[in-house]
DNA sequence: GGCAGCATGTAACGTGTTACATGATTTC
DNA sequence: GAAATCATGTAACACGTTACATGCTGCC
């Protein structure tokens, strides 16, 4: 479950934290970038607390409902770690890629080297697909069958034409801008 | 349903298309981007064929199984138009933006206008979001809240903020990027 | 002989989303 | 007086994923 390390490491990050507020945190990242419900929230809390990876302080308030407040357990920083040094195995998705880069949000506390191990991973597969982008393997479907569009009009196959060109350019340039950014990161982890 | 619309927008571009192909275009093109399973195109198309928004046509192969290949009707054309022609309501994650570009994809073939006033509706959603990731009602909560970390020693804690900083100024170039994108394809419309 | 590819599909399961439920406080 | 914010949670539903099932061809 990919929400449950989130929450496990955003509670590493920050411990003492409700399960209303680290909904706020996701959301008002520009890393995260996606949306969790808190119904989503609650079970998964619920979930952490049943294998003992979390535990929670009851915090009462006045007018408001009973807060819990959750910390990480030994055992939780042990899966948590465990789960974060996993090597990148990429998909040719978005939500894959943006799995990776959110993973990196969430290790700031391991040693310098295994985050490095870690952009390493990142960096030596996104080679790969800038290059099997290039020479065909994923070239884009435009390329490969320019015959796809010819029973649609001509008007309409220049106006499609058009925006797949430039969406393509767009994600293989997407690509070296996120190789880019690893190795930005990793220079200045270095220091 | 998001994959209905998307293999609507295929069919349509490429009539006789069977599943399997479906699948295949969807995975080895750098528009889209992502996973599909043939046991969820499958249910799809059979729910589309219900509905009557696509037929298809069997045919018989020698040493393979029976395929299907289909084709939009013109109840399913006039659904297709009416989703794509919907301007952008944008949601502050990838999901969203990612389904914003995926739909641009598939109007190739409506009316000049029509895709421009779609470009529009998202050059205007992404320039205020860039807004209001600089003024600060989307910041970065390590940029809002710098007491976040507090808890945790101040080696990881500059290890975290390295990171999210370089993540977090890569997404408003991302914006800024996929901006100049927009106009761009605005721009080649025209011409 | 085994595995990948073509081509379809169903069943069970897991995850994500919407709707419902509570209830006080603050803001418009 | 209505809506938003804080804060929790359950139930029903929709969607996505994995596993299973079939069966022939071609390749290593």
């Amino acid at each position: 479950m990919k929400l449950a390390y989130i929450l496990l490491g955003l509670i590493y990050m920050h411990p003492d934290l409700s399960g209303y507020e680290m909904k706020y945190i996701i959301e008002h990242s520009t890393g995260f970038f996606f949306k969790v419900h808190l119904s989503q929230i609650y079970p998964t809390l619920k979930h952490l607390t049943e294998k003992q990876w979390v535990t929670f302080e009851v915090i009462k308030q006045k007018g408001k409902p009973d807060m819990k407040l959750y910390t990480i357990t030994e055992t939780g920083k042990v899966e948590l770690d465990a789960c974060l040094t996993e090597p990148y195995h990429f998909e040719y998705n978005w939500e894959n890629l943006n799995m990776y880069f959110s993973k990196l949000l969430l290790m700031g506390h391991l040693d310098t080297e295994d985050i490095i191990a870690y952009i390493d991973s990142g960096i030596k597969v996104i080679t790969q697909i800038t290059e099997e982008i290039r020479t065909g393997s994923f070239a884009d479907i435009f390329q490969t069958k320019e015959s796809f569009l010819s029973n649609i009009p001509p008007v309409e196959q220049k106006q499609y034409l058009t925006i797949w060109e430039n969406e393509h350019r767009f994600i293989c340039e997407e690509f070296e801008r996120r190789l880019t950014l690893l190795e930005t990161i990793k220079k200045e982890l270095k220091d």
